[in-house]
RNA sequence: GGACAGGUGGCUGAGCGGUCAAAAGCAGCAGACUGUAAAUCUGCCGGCCCAUGUGGCCUACGGAGGUUCGAACCCUCCCCUGUCCA
């Protein structure tokens, strides 16, 4: 996979460039929707498509329980399943080791865990992880990692940084393995097997996952660790988990920093539009975050003026759009009015709106983002997002 | 006209002598959400006041009286609603 850097901004460590997988080009930087099961909640391909989106994220846990990477392999890939004909970058289930604390436990072998569907028993190894995300015939692989908890001791944090290591040594490996036995065609069945360095199915991604909590020098022990088995990418793991924001930014900075240049850097699980404004300039290329679809589901929407509860009173009479500074759709089209009173009567259009709004927020974010790292101005960006714009301000009307 | 049943906070509906400004749900109001166990969760929800609290005062369980130290809960009358019989 050929990671391009195309441009670079003088005044901060941003930079633009493509990423080119085998389901078509990405542009950096980059936020991918969240498509944990299969689906980006509320919204469909086609209008993900329109939006412009050129990368999803799917989850190897979910997809593993519930329907099974075996069958999303019988039935030709995650791509061909869910009709999506872009990147796919899933996640290896690591996270939920963190999220589901209580179900499961991480082992020296790997995730000990019960479903949260049904209750039975799973182990999930570093191994298998793999095996479930060449299954799903992702395009970008994360190893598993041991996600470290905020706060965490130095010593839990610390072991949970050292098992991630190894465990990435084994995704590595695991993935190589794949890689010698022709890839491509085991994982899209229905295609024909042309095994060999030029498949017609380029073989998928690894990334490794750096972690080490707020410590720098666990950061830098887990960076030069991971670097050290070279990976295609590198993701910035466990953060934004509850630590200050000022951490956030630090350990993103120092961390982005240390790892190699030529290599794609994946901030994982962040974040607000201000997190991505501001990581952009310490040299991250890809995101993802559930917030703007969660948050779209609970009613939260993000404008260019700041964060509204569209289900408050002051919005009843409001016949404006969500953002009048949006060019999307639902701002050409609804009022608050109409979407308050949708959320307020538990109408399903109420979310799936707000989600398509928000995500187009994001994403034009993320074209304001290349655009002025492509022009060389990425301060003026920042001076303009400047702190603030996501606070709990309330635009007028 | 008669016989039952019943009238509780915006709604539904518990409570049936004190610990009741009154359960619970809904509605309403506000908030949270960062690699999705999330169309979820949390707080407030009669009024006024000191705004510190297992705080004070007022108004409240159809209406008016009464019994009692004490009543949403017991008694009397009245009003209203539902079902059934004439």
């Amino acid at each position: 996979m050929k990671f391009e850097i195309t441009h670079r901004d003088p005044g901060t460590r941003a930079r633009a460039g493509i990423l080119h997988t085998p389901h078509g080009p990405v542009e950096t930087p980059v936020f991918m929707p969240v498509g944990t099961a299969g689906t980006v909640k509320g919204l469909s391909q086609e209008e993900l498509e329109r939006l412009g989106v050129q990368i999803l994220l799917g989850n190897t846990y979910h997809l593993y329980l519930r329907p099974g990477h075996e069958l999303i392999r019988d039935l030709g890939g995650l791509h061909r399943f869910m009709s999506w004909p872009r990147a796919i970058l899933t996640d290896s289930g690591g996270y939920q080791i963190m999220s589901l604390e209580g179900l499961g436990k991480a082992t020296e072998d790997g995730y000990e865990f019960r479903s949260h569907l049904d209750g039975s028993r799973h182990f999930l190894t570093p191994e298998g992880a793999v095996e479930i995300q060449v299954a799903l015939g992702s395009d970008i692989m994360m190893a598993l990692d041991h996600c470290v908890e905020y706060p965490s001791s130095p010593q839990v944090a610390s072991a949970a940084t050292q098992l991630t290591t190894r465990w990435a040594r084994r995704c590595r490996a695991a993935c190589d393995g794949h890689r010698e036995s022709g890839i491509g065609s085991r994982t899209l069945g229905i295609e024909p097997r042309l095994p060999g360095p030029h498949s017609p199915h380029p073989t998928p991604a690894l990334f490794g996952i750096v972690q080490g909590g707020i410590d720098p020098d666990l950061r830098r022990q887990s960076v030069d660790d991971l670097v050290g088995i070279g990976f295609e990418g590198y993701g910035i793991g466990g953060l934004s988990v509850g630590e200050p924001k000022a951490a956030t930014y630090e350990v993103t900075e120092s961390t982005a920093e240390r790892l190699p240049e030529d290599r794609p850097r994946y901030l994982m699980g962040v974040g607000t539009p201000q997190d991505l404004v501001e990581c952009v300039a310490r040299g991250v290329d890809m995101f993802d975050c559930v917030m703007p679809t969660r948050e779209a589901r609970h009613g939260a929407i993000f404008t260019s003026q700041g964060r509204l509860i569209i289900k408050n009173a002051r919005y009843a009479r409001d016949t404006g759009p969500l953002d009048p500074a949006c060019g999307c759709g639902v701002c050409a089209r609804y009022s608050r009015a109409y979407l308050r009173h949708l959320f307020s009567s538990g109408e399903l259009l109420g979310p799936m709106l707000a989600t398509r709004h928000n995500l187009h927020f994001y994403l034009d974010t993320m074209r304001e983002i290349r655009d002025a790292i492509r022009s060389g101005e990425y301060n003026g960006l920042r001076s303009r997002k400047g702190c603030g714009p996501q606070s709990s301000v309330t635009p007028d009307t």
